[in-house]
Order: C-alpha cells, then structure tokens, then sequence
DNA sequence: GTCAAGCGGTAATACGTATTACCATGGGCT
DNA sequence: AGCCCATGGTAATACGTATTACCGCTTGAC
C-alpha cells in the first residue's frame, strides 16, 4: 500500500523557474508582462512551457506581502451575525457590505472569535486589537461600548460605523440613517392629517439614534409650537394611560414591539387603530434586543413608518472605508453621512378623530 | 494648521523593537512566549510596554508566509451569502458556522473578493487559489465547479464541503444531509398510508443531492417490490399528464417549486390535494435556484417535508476543519458525515384514495 | 579600434514574521 | 588562572513574489 504524499508543497515560480533554465526573476517578469522589460520570445516559449508543466499559481501571500495590503475588510459585530431566530437585523447591512466590497475587491473577515463578555463580542482581549489583522474594519452594532470606541478613535485604525456615533477621543466616521429627519417627516405627515396632540414613545437611554429620532421630534413641535410630550419607556400601561390622559390622537414609537404593545392596550380598551389612535413606527430597529415591552408582535402588521436604508448604508460604509485605505481622504478628516430614510404609508395611521376623545 | 499625520501604516515588529531598544527577534519571542527560551522579566516588560504603545498587530501575511496558522476559518460560496432577495439559503449553515468557530476561537473569513465568472464566483482566479490566505476553508454552494473541487483536492489544501461531493482527484471531505435515507422514510410513510404507486419528481442533473435524493427512492421501490417511476423535469403539464396516466396517488417532489407547480396543476385540474394526490417535498431545498419551473410560491403553504439540519451541518463542518487544522485526523483521510433529516408532517400527504382514480 | 547603445537576462533586495544557531558576559568551580 | 556552563540576547535565514539596478554581450557608428 503505497503511503500517501503528505501535504503536496507548492510550487513556486523557483522550481519553475529551475525547471526553464532562467532565474526566479525571469518567470515573475514572464507572469507579469511587466512593460518596459524585454524577454526573448524564445525564453518566453520555455517559461510558459515550465509553467504548464508544473501546473503553477501564484501564491497570493508573497504577492501581497509585498504590496503590503492584503485587501481584507474586518466586520465587527457586538452580536451574532447569524442569529438562530428568524429575526435577520445584520443582513441587510451585509447584504451591502458584501456585494461593495465585492466590486472593490477585497474579503470580509468576521470578527467571531473575539472574547465575550456576557454575551457580547469586545474588540479588545487582553489589551490586543485584533481588528488590526485587517486593513480597515466596518463596525455594526446597537450596543455600542464607549470605552471600546473612545479607545479605536485613538489608535487611529481605519474605521466606520453603521450608524452614528459619537466619541469624546474625536470624530468619527458613520454611515447612519437620517432618523431626525425621517421622525420630522412622519410628524408632518400627521399634522397634515390634522392630528394636534402627536407624542414620542421611545427608549430612555440615550443611544446617538434615540437622541436623533427626539430631535427630529423635538425640531418638529417647536416648527408648529407645540408643546412635547415624550415618553420614555417605563411600562406599557403606565405609557398607554398617559396618553390617554392627554388625548393624545397620534404617537410617534421606537419600535414595532413597543407599538404593537399599545396597540394591543388600545384595542383592549376599545380603542381603534388609526382610527381612534394613529401609530407610526419610526423605523423598523434591531428586533433582536430586549426591552421591557413585549416581544411578541403580528408579523403580518402594516405599520406606517419609514424605511432605513440598510443594505445601502453597509455599501456606502464601504465605499468611505476604501478610500480611506486608498488614502484617497484628506487624512484626518473624518466622513459622516446621514442617509434618507424612506416613508412608508401603513395601515396604522389615517385622519385625526373629529371629535376630541374622552 | 498641522498637518495630520498620514495614512498610518502598519506598525511592524521592528519598529516595536526599536522603541524597546531590542532586536525584532526579541520582540517576536515575547509576542509568541515560545517554551525553552529564556526573556528577562525586566527585557519583557519593556517590549510588552512597547506594544502597548504602538498598539502593534500580527500581519497575517508574513505570519501565515512563514507557515504558521492564523485561526481563521475561511468561508467560500459559489454565490453571494447575502442576498438581496429575502431567500435566505445561506443563513443557517453560516448560523451554524459562526457559532461553532466562534466556540473553537477562530475567525471567519469571507471570500467575496474577485473572481467572478458569469455572476458564478471562482476559487482559481488568474491560477492563483485565494482561500491559502486562511488557515482552512468551508466551501457551500449548489453550484458546484468540478474542476475546481478536483483541484483543490489536488492541492491538500484543508477544506470540508457541506453537502455531499465526489471527486474523480481523491476523496472530500464533507458533511451532506442523509437524502437517501430521510427519501426513504418519506416513501415509507406513503406506503404505510396506503399509497402504492409513489413516483419521483425531480431535476434530471446528476448533482450529488438529486443523486441520493434518487438512491433512496429506488432503495424503497425495490423494498416493497415496485416498479420506480421516476420524472426529471421536462415542463410541469408534461409531468403531471404523466403522473395521471400511471395513476399515481402519492408524489416524491425534490423542490417547493416543483411541488407548488404540480399542486396548481393539480386543483387546476378538479384533483384535491391531499385527498386525491399527496405530495412530499424532498427537503427544502435552495429557494434561490433558478428552474424550469414557476417560482411563485405560496409562502404559508404547510408542505410535508424533511427539514435539512442546516445549522447543524454549519457547526459539524467546522469541527471536522479543526481537528483537520489540529492535525488530529490520519493526514489523508478524509472525514465524510451524512447527518439524519427530520420528518415534517405537513397538510400535503394523507390516506390514499379508495378507489382508483380514472 | 573604441565607444555607445540596445538587448536579454540575473543578482539583489524588500516585504513581516518565526526560529535556529550563535555570541557575549559573568559567575561558580576546580 | 583556566574552564564550563547558564543566561540573555542578536544575527541570520527562510518563506514567495515583484522590482530595480546592474552586468555581459553584440552590433553599429564613427
């Protein structure tokens, strides 16, 4: 029984070039038809022949190596991509990273390994950044950790975020949704239909995409001088019983769950949605976190709300992170882009009530 | 106004031994804690510092050009893994693939770089095998290249297929989906139903999935001493006329779209399903192919089926590469798992007719 | 006959890391 | 004093490729 080959070496262009009579120098010229450099055709004949031969590929390290990028992009996650639920945040941001990153020419290398900490991945382990095996690094993520960031703006590593975020270390290149102004537009939308009594049902803590979806609410009332009403979150009943109190016709929610909660309240108090209750949603948000509010909600829900733009957001980070490796930017300089989020005209929004509720 | 500092380049070991005032062999000492070589406390402490400062990362390039491993698994699919559609093919078995290699500390690397051929990705591009750049590699995809497969066996580079392969270059190693046998079961549920003539619906391409999908249906035919009545493909009226004329009660279906094509034929045609025709669906396969047959599909349709371990064969295909990439199997072996389907009993397979229908 | 120029090829080097062989120093022992 | 050995570090090298500087040879011009 004849033993099997262990593990075949390659082939290098030396062997080659040994087996063709020239220098290691000559099949590199040869393989890359490099102008300016004359080689006789007959050499040329025996290289190609050696090359055939012995079934030669280049290796892409020692090529790369010596081109001192090796055109990896590092996608961080602080959750699972691939959760085992059905419910898909990352794909579309993916979606988009994979295919611009594809016409740019580079691989995607996922930070999987990382050390958890409860849960969620870190980017720093034992003081090591492991991001630095790629050449730039796209960062994604609701549950951002400040320390991590203020930390990455520091090293100077090329960087962006999906999303926008800011950090004490200095400026920070995102890509995010224009949630201030998509939540203004929405709140248009309702004073157009005559509602007057429009709320903000969102979260308490203060993420960069909170503070947005506020000011663009907040932007909003003092354009039509009204006074805000804004709650954050506490629980569903408590929030549902405040609007009530205030007659409240229209409310602007963070999310699906929170709104299918008080809608599942409102028509338990005999209320109809929209007509009694218009609800938009402001953008459709990460249906994997935990909150407070149930998580259950009708898939099939036609919510008014605005579209984020994911799939282009994770293109356009790339694009901005490319150029930045290219050193196509003034170095330094920092590049922050709010994209338009679309209207989405649902189901749970119509005209304002004539008559004032009770 | 100062001029920022440039495009950062990579801080390698050298310039991290000269801010020590040690060689680079030093600096790579410490970084590798190799055993038997002595490094003064006070010596470490220094280059330890130093990294800190530069915030110095590994070069996989020179790391892996040198031989040595890099813990990152790489990921390659024939197509995108993101697609734009909502037809998520890939995100289970890559569910499957995070998961595991992030319990094993491994990266994952995906292969999104050039190489496209006719919208089709390629392992060779210009001759060169790009998948070298990780430690070993997992390849998807229905789309297989054989020529490829032939010669990446050819090469002993590390990889582990999910689904089954053939290669006329040696063996793969694999982790496939039981077919043949989960077919089986499906058949023997009609049988014991009362069904007795069951025929085959399926594509007339020999890939490996068809193949087994084939074997286990015969299989069962010869079991219970009938003739097979196996259908590949050709236009669905075709197809059903067909499965009319021979009086068939119960119908093996290798995809959704097949299946949803015949069931329309089929209430087209006065027939009810299942009373008068059931319908087993052989796994749900790759909803992102293209076929002859009408992809519009009712989504909620209950379909009796098997349900394809994805996730499990993800987390399975990564084990096996590691242990490859441990050294911990016979080198040349190869490791081959064929994992059990799951039985889906849906609303689309029931009793057999009394009578015989005309 | 000397020089310049053109041609065809090679040696050398850089890229970043890991590892081996080796060297300098100093202390303990005979 | 002479020797050995332990200690702590460095120089050198290999890995595979791309590129530049350079070298030897021939030929043509003067």
């Amino acid at each position: 029984m004849r033993h099997v080959t262990q593990r075949r070496k390659r082939v290098t262009q030396a062997e080659v070039a040994r087996l063709a009579g020239v220098s290691q120098a000559m099949v590199s010229l040869v393989l890359n038809d490099s102008e300016g450099v004359r080689v006789a055709p007959e050499t040329r004949q025996r290289v190609v022949e050696a090359l055939r031969q012995t079934g030669y590929t280049v290796d892409i390290m020692g090529r790369r190596l010596r081109g001192k990028s090796n055109q990896i992009i590092g996608v961080f996650t602080y959750e699972a991509v691939f959760p085992s639920g059905s419910a898909d945040f990352y794909g579309p941001f993916l979606g988009g990273i994979e295919e611009e990153s594809e016409a740019q020419g580079f691989d995607l290398l996922l930070f999987t390994s990382p050390g958890r900490r409860q849960g969620r991945r870190k980017v720093y382990e034992e003081g090591s950044n492991r991001l630095g095996i790629a050449d730039g690094c796209i960062l994604l993520g609701r549950h951002t950790d400040r320390a991590e960031l203020d930390r990455l703006v520091d090293e100077r590593f090329p960087f962006v975020f999906i999303g926008r975020r800011e950090s004490s270390a200095g400026p920070v290149s995102y890509v995010g949704g224009d949630y201030a102004a998509a939540t203004a537009a929405l709140y248009e939308r309702l004073w157009s239909l005559g509602h007057r009594r429009v709320a903000l049902v969102g979260y308490h803590e203060e993420s960069e995409s909170t503070a947005d979806r506020r000011s663009g609410y907040l932007r909003a009332c003092r354009r039509h001088r009204k006074t805000p009403l804004a709650l954050t979150d506490g629980d569903p009943p408590a929030v549902f019983e405040r609007l009530r109190a205030d007659e409240v016709t229209a409310a602007l929610v963070e999310t699906t769950e929170m709104a299918a909660a008080l809608r599942a309240l409102a028509t338990g108090s005999g209320l109809r949605v929209p007509e009694d209750l218009s609800i938009g949603v402001l953008g459709d948000t990460d249906p994997t976190q935990t909150s407070a509010w149930p998580l259950r909600t009708a898939p099939e829900a036609d919510w008014t709300t605005f579209r984020i733009p994911r799939r282009e957001m994770g293109a356009r980070a790339v694009r901005i992170l490319v150029a930045m490796l290219r050193g196509e930017m003034e170095p330094g300089r920092r590049t922050q882009v709010l994209l338009p989020c679309e209207l989405v005209d649902g189901a749970t929004v119509t005209d304002a009530p004539r008559a004032p509720r009770r």
